[in-house]
DNA sequence: GTCTGCGGGCTTG
DNA sequence: CAAGCCCGCAGAC
């Protein structure tokens, strides 16, 4: 098992209680570690996790929470406090409770910025909501690098929704730039209704989303507490499948012609890297020329480990799992690779390496992944979207939680694609990325 | 321009 | 003294 701090304590010999009874701050630190985690893109609660050194996301001390440098007077021991959430001030909600979550900037002077602007859905202020979760203090992480291995230990309980992940602010500041210079091109191409500014949309957000956070269309209220994320089997579960969502869509493009077949994950890789005959939804499975939608979000049970070959690589690579997945964020960028997009999602050697067999964003809440996707779409050119902006899944994210995503009905796994994708038609967005959407050709 | 890590310095309990 | 916070700096992207 990865997660060491959710091992049943009967389970333990002494060596695993050593490795559950450290502090950050110790003198020595276990170096007898068999296992590392995988790496933890939610850490909440009081966890825990020891990662190798080799794990690329752990050396960079990334979160998806907004997380900034804390000065602890201790070079050793990394400290990052959340900032928490920017959110609208008016509370307002688009489309199925879709509320704002926003990420807040890291650099003070950026925040101070970026909460001048308004809310992208209804113009209002923003807010921030700051995070007040360690004994009224923000949460802190803690990360240090010893030995063979980085550690990790988180101290309090996030008391307010998810904001966006850092690469969905990165891209959206992407997007943003992509508008402002499209916007200079004398082509009158963004004129279809889908992709008409609404007059609440400010221009400073760009009307061009890139990923969609369907982390969950239920609103959070008030009172939300991360203390309900929990670490049930089931939630293990999908962050593994998360892992193989993550993993064929890594690079962007996925081909799973057949999701049945055997392939081991190293050659499952290389299909996805070549490309585009299935669009890997963060764990749906689209055909763009059909139009069909492989439901993994609505529970249909394909093993993972069908396709996977039972783990033949390594036990931490594949475990056993269904495919069930609720969000489907994606990158219409050809023009950028998901490399320069998201450089943290591509892994640095091939999957069948030890290391980059891990996952890289497993979801230890069970929180839903936002996937990117790099959509080839013949070739075509800049990114943008069909979406309007009201629609824009870059701007909401939703109020994740496991526990609601656990009762997802399949409507809500798969609203995206029943009204947005299969409604219109996958034909329909290649057409509109080519006549409407690609200002710069 | 923003993120990130580092470190000095201040305040508070 | 520890913890939290502010600030500025430098390097990277």
């Amino acid at each position: 098992m990865a997660d060491l701090t959710v091992m049943a304590p009967e389970d333990l010999d002494s060596e695993d209680k050593e490795m559950l009874s450290w502090d950050i701050n110790d003198m020595k630190l276990p170096q007898n570690v068999k296992k590392t985690d995988w790496f933890q893109e939610w850490p909440d609660s009081y966890e825990k996790h020891i990662y190798s050194s080799e794990d690329r996301n752990a050396q960079r001390h990334l979160s998806s929470w907004a997380m900034r440098n804390t000065n602890n007077h201790n070079s050793r021991i990394l400290k990052k406090s959340c900032l928490g959430v920017v959110v609208c001030s008016r509370d307002c909600s688009a489309e199925e409770g879709r509320k704002i979550y926003l990420r807040p900037a890291i650099c003070d002077k950026a925040r101070q910025k970026q909460q001048r602007k308004r809310c992208p859905n209804c113009d209002g202020p923003l807010k921030l909501i700051p995070c007040r979760g360690h004994g009224g203090f923000p949460v802190t992480n803690f990360w240090r690098h010893d030995g063979r291995f980085i550690f990790f230990q988180s101290k309090g309980e996030h008391d307010h929704p998810k904001p966006e992940t850092k690469l969905e602010a990165e891209a959206r500041r992407t997007m943003k730039k992509a508008h402002v210079a499209s916007a200079s091109v004398p082509l009158k191409l963004k004129e279809s209704p889908e992709t008409k500014s609404l007059p609440g949309e400010t221009q400073s957000w760009g009307s061009f989303p890139l990923t969609w956070s369907f982390q969950e269309g239920v609103q959070l209220p008030s009172s939300y507490n991360g203390r309900l994320i929990a670490n049930t089997p089931q939630q293990k579960s999908l962050n593994d499948c998360l892992f193989f969502s993550k993993s064929c869509c890594l690079g962007g493009t996925t081909d799973l012609a057949d999701p049945t077949s055997t392939l081991g994950p190293t050659k499952l890789y290389d299909k996805c890297k070549l490309s585009s005959s299935w669009i890997c939804n963060g764990g749906d499975l689209l055909h763009p020329v059909s139009g069909v939608l492989s439901d993994y979000g609505d529970r249909q049970t394909w093993n993972i480990n069908t396709a996977l070959g039972r783990q033949s690589l390594n036990d931490n690579c594949c475990p056993s799992y269904p495919f069930p997945l609720t969000s489907w964020p994606y990158d219409f960028s050809p023009s950028q690779s998901s490399a320069e997009l998201f450089p943290q999602q591509i892994p640095v050697e091939p999957p069948a390496a030890e290391s980059s067999c891990r996952p890289l964003w497993p979801n230890p809440g069970g929180e839903l992944y936002e996937e990117r996707l790099h959509v080839d779409f013949n070739s075509c050119c800049p990114s943008s979207t069909c979406h309007s902006p009201q629609e824009d899944p870059f701007l909401f994210a939703y109020a994740s939680h496991p526990h609601h995503q656990y009762s997802l009905t399949g409507k809500s796994s798969k609203w995206d694609f029943d009204e947005d994708m299969r409604g219109v038609g996958l034909d329909h967005y290649s057409n509109e990325m080519l006549l409407n959407l690609c200002p710069l050709r």
